[in-house]
DNA sequence: CAGGATATCCTTTTT
DNA sequence: GGATATCCTG
């Protein structure tokens, strides 16, 4: 791989803090991953010193993986790279929590949908309803209509830099009374970990917070931050609270691409980072490496379109070998969005098999439905004409940036039932529904469904909250009514389609259950109905064929926003209306209705303006490769019936043509070939354990997503394992606990919502017991603890990876190392799968420390549980190491078969009535 | 061309 | 129910 100059400057630069300016296709992700592995290569510098910041999870196990490949390539040691954090700052400030402030150990994270339901749940106590607007019609947010609004207030509160005399006090209270909620609750939103980790960092004269800061700042030689034009002032704090230590600073990203300032992204961090930081160099890559001159040239064009001096100066420059063509770009006007969605298919039926070269050394390849890429605005507006074309040609697509998880047939169905069991429609409607959407064959008995519906129905308030449980509900209904793939009616294809929307739907009542566990039944039942109508439908999206690991050669249809990062040798973007894109500003009860704009630095980030819109125009015309047709057909209304400002930058630019003449029949063909990726497959240890012990049980769970029914006693289990990751942590820093401090360990980290108060009780009293028994038992050898819950990861090539974190390893009198794992139940596990699991174990350890450990141990906590300990044999974990692989081609491969008959797998299987009927066992 | 009346909208999405 | 774009009127 040669560089050129300016991405080897970038590269090289390891002592002093950098900017790295990056245009659309400069190679960015390849620059930064080479520079880490260079970092590694300097004395001294271990993977633990460098922590690389991304905006998603996505953007990180792709900058993973790149980071390993080129460690591999310049011939460095792997060893010890599970110590390296890369990922979102979100992961990152939870996991220095989690690692060092005991007192968070047992919080957990509210989603969106999750910390919605806990503001309606709670809107009183959390402050929503006594939070004052400034309209006169509307004195207070009201509970449902504004929890929304409700989130954002909330977050900019804490994420922005706000002028705190200019916020209402009132609205002040209600912020107060929902982090004192939060905390209560042992919950995390998402800014609350940044937060909670920011301020901890920042405090330098708590004692405690100092610890911390040592510890942080102690290993973190090296930050690097991607997209680091999308960083909003709370995130910029936490750089600078790491960095206060003098660690070397690299900042990633291009400033034409901020899209996500609705969200706070506070552009000025990149525009005057020079001025801000101490001796920066500045590395402008404006090499285009991915699309051809005209692409490149419309870019610049739309890019130089923005205000001068609101951007960073730079010219982004065609480097790369795609070849342009007159009739390469399109700007095309259409009478109407079907002629334009026709058009659009013509147009791709035109370009597949069109001979297309990946790389500057690749052979070429004919283009594939995979290779399009159409782009909107906004799909849930615009994209339904294509769909309709698309599915009447019979060419596949998928469509990305869409929730209509509610929207399907089947879906709609299971709906039904909850309208049924708070009374809404009678059992005609339910039993229709389910057959109109053909999920169950018809004739099928449904008297016993209905039983599980009265039983439901019937319970009292009062009654425990295990017993109405809506997913043990829905999972028994499923059952009774024996809805499986091999019994769901048409194609295995699409049986397995609806079985992706019924685990959605799992997920759904999951997220709910979580908020509500407790509720009254009928008062329960009624709030589900409500979300599921009211707020579920915005929240789930439709599952289409983009599903588990394997790659379909189909059409994307997306959203510009998710389209970031990714190219395609030919893009569309149809529909650019005037007030649709450039998107019109909204009404409605907003942001600064609750808090004056004059609090808020830049207000103008959460109003959007022309300027944010151009640059998502940017983002779209720079993910062709060479293809780029834009178009515009007048939409439903008179406000979309004029043409986007768009169009006409666009159709001016000299490489555009406005006019498409079809290629002629004598135009070179080949077969059309979908560009292959190896999916990267990255597994944790506790779903591997499911996969050996059942494939199929493991796609009910993970792929399909089947959650089983929330247990009362859930959270005992964690609770031992955080007491005594306490124990073994504070014994690394020479503080030894005793069997006097088992009351405080238990109280500290023992949550358990979900349990009644006599079944609390009870777990207390058994944490009590076991970590006294751990005392006890083992308490001599605290001393000896070498790692407290040691992150750890097994690389098995062919782009399989095992993360996973292990309980505890230590060393034994005999000086032999031992990997622990503990079991807080005595819940049977098949031994083999046991051992397995030990041996996968001992291979992260040995990727670890360059060395396998000597034995393998489980710890039973449970008083009838029985202890088990073993040495670690080389042909077992040649054995795993292979199987593991193994597992990750059939993931691939899409290859989960279940069991041949009922075996002892399935007597312990939660899921186990979604797979065969218990008659055959 | 200014200003009032009317029609139409109430994204985008990550943690 | 509020804000905005565009239409309409003089």
């Amino acid at each position: 791989m040669s560089y050129t100059s300016s991405q080897r400057a970038a590269i090289e630069c390891v002592d002093r803090n950098l900017q790295i300016v990056a245009c659309a296709g400069s190679g960015k992700t390849d620059v930064v991953s080479r520079r880490i592995a260079e970092l590694l290569l300097v004395p001294g510098v271990e993977p633990a010193n460098i922590v690389a910041f991304t905006f998603t999870d996505k953007a990180a196990a792709e900058l993973k993986d790149r980071v390993l490949r080129r460690v591999q390539d310049a011939g460095g040691s792997t060893l010890g790279l599970a110590e390296m954090f890369i990922g979102t700052m979100h992961a990152y400030c939870l996991d220095v929590l989690q690692r060092h402030v005991p007192e968070t150990f047992r919080y957990r994270v509210l989603s969106d949908v999750t910390n919605r339901l806990f503001i309606d749940r709670h809107s009183k106590e959390a402050g929503l309803t006594s939070c004052p607007t400034r309209l006169a019609s509307t004195p207070t947010l009201y509970r449902y209509r504004d929890s929304r609004l409700y989130q954002q207030v909330l977050s900019v509160l804490r994420e922005d830099e706000v002028d705190d005399a200019a916020v209402p006090d009132q609205v002040w209270d209600s912020f107060a009374q929902y982090i004192r909620l939060l905390g209560k609750a042992s919950y995390f939103d998402y800014t609350q970990m940044i937060l909670t980790a920011v301020e901890l960092l920042e405090d330098v004269d708590d004692e405690r917070g100092r610890a911390i800061r040592d510890h942080v700042l102690g290993a973190l030689k090296y930050l690097v931050v991607d997209e680091y034009q999308d960083v909003n002032p709370l995130q910029e704090r936490l750089i600078r609270a790491l960095t206060s230590g003098g660690s070397n600073l690299c900042v990633v990203g291009d400033d034409d691409q901020t899209i996500y300032q609705w969200r706070g992204s506070e552009v000025s961090n990149i525009l005057t980072f020079a001025q801000r930081y101490e001796g920066v160099e500045t590395v402008v890559l404006d090499d285009n490496f991915r699309s051809s001159k005209g692409v490149v040239d419309l870019g610049r064009t739309v890019a130089e379109s923005l205000p001068a001096g609101a951007r960073l100066a730079k010219t982004m420059t065609a480097a790369g070998h795609q070849q342009w063509q007159r009739g390469d770009l399109l700007a095309l006007t259409f009478d109407s969005p079907q002629a334009e969605a026709s058009w659009i298919c013509d147009r791709m039926v035109e370009l597949r098999g069109v001979p297309f070269v990946d790389g500057p050394d690749a052979a070429a390849r004919g283009l594939s439905w995979s290779d399009f890429a159409v782009l909107y605005r906004s799909v849930a507006k615009d994209a339904d004409p294509l769909v309709d074309e698309l599915r009447r040609r019979d060419i596949p697509y998928v469509v990305k940036g869409l929730n209509r998880l509610f929207h399907s047939a089947e879906i709609a169905a299971v709906v039904t039932v909850f309208a049924y069991l708070v009374g809404e429609v009678g059992s005609e409607t339910v039993q229709s529904a389910w057959e109109n959407a053909e999920i169950v064959p018809s004739g099928r008995d449904w008297k016993s469904a209905f039983g599980v519906l009265e039983t439901a129905r019937a319970i009292k308030a009062g009654a425990r909250w295990g017993v109405y449980n809506i997913q043990r509900l829905y999972l028994d209904l499923l059952a009774a009514l024996e809805v499986r793939e091999d019994t769901i009616p048409g194609t295995p294809a699409r049986a397995e389609l609806v079985f992706y929307q019924l685990g959605k739907f799992s997920q759904a009542i999951s997220d709910f259950e979580e908020i509500h566990f407790q509720s009254a039944p009928a008062a329960k039942y009624r709030a589900f109905r409500d979300w599921l109508t009211h707020q579920a439908p915005d929240y789930y999206a439709e599952s289409d064929a983009d599903v588990g690991y394997a790659q379909p050669d189909a059409v994307v249809i997306s959203t510009v926003h998710q389209a970031k990062g990714m190219q395609y040798p030919a893009v569309f973007v149809p529909c650019l209306r005037r007030n649709r894109f450039p998107s019109k500003r909204h009404g409605g009860v907003g942001l600064f209705h609750v808090i004056p704009d004059v609090a808020v630095a830049q207000p103008d980030r959460y109003r959007g303006t022309v300027e944010d819109e151009t640059r998502l125009f940017y983002v779209a015309v720079t993910r062709s490769q060479k293809y780029l047709a834009m178009s515009f057909s007048p939409g439903g209304n008179q406000l979309f019936a004029r043409p986007s400002d768009f169009m006409r930058l666009a159709s001016t630019n000299q490489h555009v043509s406005t006019k498409h003449t079809w290629l002629g029949p004598s135009i070179q063909r080949l077969a059309p070939t979908p560009r292959r990726a190896t999916p990267q497959v990255t597994l944790t240890f506790s779903e591997l354990k499911y996969f050996f012990d059942c494939p199929y049980q493991f796609k009910i769970r993970f792929l399909y997503g089947f959650n089983p029914p929330l247990h009362e006693a859930l959270g005992y289990g964690k609770g031992l394992h955080d007491a005594l990751a306490e124990v073994h942590k504070r014994a690394l820093d020479g503080v030894l606990l005793t069997t006097a401090d088992v009351e405080d360990l238990v109280d500290r980290h023992l949550h358990t919502p979900y349990a009644y108060p006599a079944l609390r009780e009870n777990l207390v009293q058994s944490a009590r017991a076991a970590l006294e028994r751990y005392f006890d038992a083992h308490g001599r050898e605290i001393p000896n603890t070498i790692h407290s819950e040691k992150q750890i990861q097994v690389h098995l090539g062919e782009g399989v990876v095992v993360d996973g974190r292990v309980d505890l390893i230590r060393r034994l009198d005999t000086d032999e190392v031992a990997v622990v794992d503990f079991k807080s139940t005595e819940r049977a596990q098949p031994e083999d799968v046991t051992r397995d699991q030990l041996h996968v174990y001992a291979l992260g350890y040995e990727e670890l420390v360059g060395e396998s450990p000597d034995l393998i141990e489980v710890l039973n906590l449970d008083d009838k549980g029985k202890s088990t300990r073993e040495e670690v044999e080389a042909p077992l974990l040649a054995a795993v190491r292979h199987r593991v692989l193994e597992a990750g081609n059939q993931l691939r491969a899409n290859d989960l078969p279940r069991h041949q008959s009922w075996c002892r797998a399935c007597d312990k299987c939660d899921v186990a009535d979604l797979c065969r009927s218990r008659r055959d066992a």
